[in-house]
DNA sequence: TCGTTGTGCCACCTTACGGTTGCACATCAG
DNA sequence: CTGATGTGCAACCGTAAGGTGGCACAACGA
């Protein structure tokens, strides 16, 4: 267990918390696709479309290939699935201190041994 | 399973995406603190923690309390678990898309009978 | 070859965000 | 009452983020 969330992947979360790049993540889930391809898919310019894309790539969570002379773009679940895991345990850390309190305020005096 | 990632708890993760807002949930996950006791704890001003705290209040992601003439705020941990869950799923959804198509690369034409 | 489509990048604009100071008012301790 | 501390705003500032248009060059198709 995580005694305290120290290092936070602030990059994923920074990656996820605009609603263009969830347009762009839920077409690329669909299948791979072009910068060119997405930027006809949703309402911003290719060259918007291509900074989200660096945002969500230096987060890990898109990947690139390139196919004749078209760059591909595709998801990366495990770096979301990291997190998920990340936040889990963050949460959970949480929930134990509250717990904790929740025991003295029930007015359990000694709850255990715990200084 | 959600088959598509359609609404996304993009409030959560912009709360979550600055570092000084995660130095506030630290600090309170150690214990309910005020505002100005925050802004002891880290290099910013009141106002400042207060804004990030507003932030995170409408996450869900924190609550307050008022004790006296001071407001104690702190985390809550139901939020943040359940955007563990979803982000879970998502990547779960994703990572499907990927096998699906990692198995049409294996040759086997009919992948037993997913239209 | 020539037109079309895609990439890679740059300069630019506007707004939202993180941060500050300042002040009026409430509340607690002496 | 008085001083100290805390809250609740509001005004303001600098920068980065999201978005735009434009242009040169590469690569595919007829």
């Amino acid at each position: 267990m995580p005694p305290a969330p120290a290092g936070a992947p602030v990059a994923v979360f920074a990656a996820l918390a605009d609603p263009t790049r969830w347009q762009l993540l839920d077409l690329l889930a669909e299948a791979d696709r072009s910068a060119s391809a997405l930027s006809r898919a949703v309402p911003v310019s290719r060259s918007a479309v291509l900074k989200h894309l660096a945002v969500l790539e230096r987060a890990e969570l898109v990947g690139r290939h390139r196919s004749g002379r078209e760059v591909r773009f595709s998801v990366r679940p495990e770096r979301l699935a990291a997190t998920a895991r990340w936040i889990e345990a963050t949460a959970a850390a949480w929930d134990t201190r509250l717990a904790a309190l929740r025991e003295l305020a029930e007015g359990r005096s000694a709850p255990g041994n715990a200084g």
